[in-house]
DNA sequence: GTAATTTTCCATCATATGATGGAAACAATC
DNA sequence: GATTGTTTCCATCATATGATGGAAAATTAC
């Protein structure tokens, strides 16, 4: 239900993945993704679609929009997964909450690498869009928070939960951008890194959360 | 002693930090760091040092070649903190082994917050210079693992060592990296930040390793 | 002090890029 | 089928950028 009011959101345009605007948003996701910013020239969009660099400028405006285009279209997907995530957590246990999670978060990402890297490459952009992306993070972390059961509603989610959350999102996804980059160092075959990914973000979450026998003074349970 | 060694591999010319050489070098490495290769101008990095850009390039050569200096340059930093961990993890449990590791890469990140963007903005680059770069990382992997006692020596590292070792290195320089990013959604002071990145990196990190609820497939105590 | 060497800067080039104006092609309306 | 509105492309502009040649300045060597 949720999904199809963030659905409606999209401007006609977008709604048919045939339209010119829809078929430019795909190609310049993927480059984006792949390039960043700067790295990914509005020619090389073009190029991609097959039509001339002015067309491209005359349904979106400057380079810019374009992107904050491709930001928006990732927000509203990725607040969609974490839905799927509360409502799959619901009545569940903290631990299997958690793999729930890096299931869920790991299947999509590695499906679509680019939003990953789209993500990553915001935390270092200094542009004003980031103002429009930490907004959805902030809300994104909470909800988790919400959904994790660290946290009774959204307003109170302490600094700790955050920053936890935070980690765990972040390494996510790290492995997936970093794939090109540690699988030859793990000397793993591709289609054995997923399963150590979700294994090794397993590994380190879960007893975190679940196990109340770290350093400092608490010990029963 | 090691350190002595990889120091006096940097050429004549680096080694007097009032030399021209160095100064670029130095006020590249904060520029690239900040604003990532492409989104960095030779002029900027000239400008700041407050000579023409020819005078970079007679020094440096083209700007790749100027890039793999910093790299090169963080590279050996970062090697010299790796080693400072494994010594002063000697005949230190585990738990505490990795708080040490945590305390001294925090600290160094944070006083050289450039460094994790430059690693960062490494994993994204499809150039060739991260074939030096990611050999680099796999060595600071491997001896990690090895001074955390997770591996007998650097050649008998399991995938499952190395993965979980990345992904402790990588929850570091996130937090560094995206402290701007952060800080604000968590609503920490700036003094405060590095406090909690710290706790949070110990509260996710140690249990994980210490206990042994999970059922990995390694046993370990 | 002069010659040789090194370093620095100014002027300039070639190219890439974001962006636009205007003509042509296409579609819709009546 | 003519008129109007929309979409696409070609040509072009202004600017930014990496890079270089050569003159001037500074340094070193003798």
């Amino acid at each position: 239900m949720e999904v199809l009011v963030l659905a409606s959101r999209l401007e006609k345009a977008l709604r048919d993945p045939h339209s010119m605007k829809a078929r430019i948003l795909v190609a310049a996701r993927r480059l984006f993704g792949e390039n960043g910013f700067s790295d990914t020239t509005t020619r090389m969009i073009a190029g991609d679609v097959g039509i001339d660099v002015s067309t491209l400028h005359y349904h979106w405006g400057e380079k810019q929009d374009l992107y904050e285009g491709v930001i928006g279209a990732v927000n509203e997907e990725i607040l969609e997964r974490f839905l799927e995530v509360e409502r799959r957590c619901r009545g569940v246990d903290l631990g299997r909450r958690l793999e729930i999670a890096i299931d869920v978060m790991c299947d999509y990402l590695f499906d679509h690498p680019e939003v990953s890297n789209l993500i990553l490459f915001g935390y270092f952009r200094k542009a004003d869009h980031t103002a429009v992306l930490d907004v959805n993070i902030a809300t994104y972390i909470s909800n988790i928070a919400v959904a994790m059961g660290l946290a009774p509603d959204q307003k109170d989610v302490t600094v700790q939960a955050k920053a936890r959350i935070l980690a765990v999102w972040n390494s996510v996804l790290n492995f997936i951008s970093g794939q090109t980059f540690f699988r030859p160092m793990l000397d793993v075959a591709p289609e054995d890194y997923v399963a150590v990914v979700k294994e090794t973000l397993k590994f380190i979450l879960v007893p975190a959360f679940t196990t109340e026998t770290v350093a400092p003074p608490t010990s029963a349970h």
